[in-house]
DNA sequence: GACAACCTACGACGTCTGTAGTAGAGTCAG
DNA sequence: CTGACTCTACTACAGACGTCGTAGGTTGTC
């Protein structure tokens, strides 16, 4: 009894990203994204993270001529998601806006970046003006 | 070689939070905090988490008559951060600003709490001006 | 057809984490 | 003192994870 706080582990979630990021991948293709990457792991590494993935439903496989093709049926939004409920939960007792607050202050946004988190604002206030109780 | 994404495990954490809310205490003072939040664990099972938190140096010991008296060394701030950069890390590739908007759009936060936002946006905007380059 | 190259299936192992039992030392009430 | 408690030190163990190695099947090329 010791589930992960999401249930992917470190590891495992580096290889769903190169699905992510570089589309629906072969073993040795995601090795391969990951060397570029300078991570170092074995093939046969991958193999049993890919599986491990599959076990756990985030990813499928399909048999190619050559070898399984492998992609994921999660999207990255539900994965991020997910983990930073688990994260507001785990720090922040479930209240997230303590959380934004010290990720601004914490972080160094340019600019730019604060000028989007002001855009979404107005769009948030927007929206509550619009459904105003 | 598994290092944690910190190096504090889930219920690692949660004896740490009992300390940091309720001030330093016993191993059988938290275990009761513990259970007053509906935890059921052992004695023994606090004191190997307690045990365990200083090895790692995130609390520390005195000897008072009866039993030790456990304190944080470590503040939640402090422990915060580190978590929130390794998400950061892991999910979004070092770069916080996306990780921001997502909490924005997903989680529902009251008028309030946008208010606040909007605060320490003005805040930041402020001091980049004063700091201009 | 035989060898080389590649692929998958399994098994394995060390570490970390959550959880707890047991043994032995110290303490307090009679 | 002696029994009842309490506290700490150790030991243990299962399950998750990160990492691979090996064995055995498939395929492509002389």
């Amino acid at each position: 009894m010791a589930p992960r706080e999401s249930d992917l582990g470190t590891a495992e979630l580096e290889v769903l990203k190169a699905l992510w990021d570089h589309g629906p991948a072969t073993v040795r293709q995601v090795l391969e994204r990951l060397h570029d990457q300078g991570r170092r792991v074995a093939y046969t590494t991958v193999l049993t993270f890919l599986s491990r993935l599959e076990q756990k439903r985030f990813v499928t496989s399909d048999k190619s001529d050559q070898a399984y093709v492998y992609r994921p049926v999660v999207s990255r939004q539900k994965v991020t998601a997910t983990r930073l409920r688990s994260v507001i939960e785990q720090l922040y007792d479930g209240v997230a806006a303590p959380m934004v607050l010290q990720l601004m202050r914490q972080e160094n946004f340019s600019a730019d970046e604060i000028a989007e988190f002001q855009n979404l604002i107005d769009q948030l206030d927007a929206k509550r003006q619009r459904s105003k109780r």
